[in-house]
DNA sequence: CCGAATCCAAATAGATACTG
DNA sequence: CAGTATCTATTTGGATTCGG
């Protein structure tokens, strides 16, 4: 998770090395709506625990992806949202739900 | 590998749940060129180990994304090509180009 | 050449308890 | 509330051997 691996040529690979992974595309799923806090997340990206939600959006963070907010309150109160460079890969996401459905589709036919 | 997941509600999930992993990716990623021998893809997918290599393909293909075709000649020649479905996912791949070419390069400036 | 089978290592994730 | 720290479980992958 958080290895500094060597960039890779092939662009497909870069991006499978940022968020190849089941976790972070459904946390980018779910930041693509707007900025939320650490419990909504955990709510709404089913079935992830409080540890890897913690690692994956320090890695995130750290690739520049996902922006973190610390308010200095009492009860605590961390925003985390989406970057500009982790808002692009929309498309990403957008063609996933497409073929997703349409995938679905096909089963059902 | 092999499990027989519930159909989850979300289309990003369900695409997740067929490609969601890195080695799937990247072999569609080969095919997407054309069809390909079992050791063909061997070579192309750097890193893969026939192990693993195998089971990603017969998981893909009892999903509808990928075409096995055995030649029953000495010695045996297997061919693997990407199924309408798996073609599908062209836009995914297409994008996942676009991210990672665009990501590299605000890496570099 | 393609791949099944076995056994083992490594990476990833979950459960639980605790804290500023 | 939003974590950290451990410890364990599960999943995944690699190495090797063998066979049609």
């Amino acid at each position: 998770m958080e290895n500094e691996k060597k960039m890779p040529q092939c662009p497909v690979e870069m991006t499978l090395q940022l968020i190849g992974d089941k976790w972070k595309v459904l946390i980018i799923r779910d930041l693509m709506e707007g900025t939320k806090r650490f419990n909504e997340l955990m709510r709404s990206v089913t079935g992830i625990s409080q540890k890897v939600l913690t690692s994956h959006l320090r890695a995130m963070e750290k690739a520049g992806l996902v922006n973190r907010k610390v308010f200095a309150e009492v009860p605590p109160r961390v925003e985390y949202s989406l970057t500009e460079t982790g808002l692009s890969l929309k498309p990403i996401l957008d063609s996933m739900v497409a073929w997703g459905m349409h995938y679905k589709e096909t089963l059902e036919s």
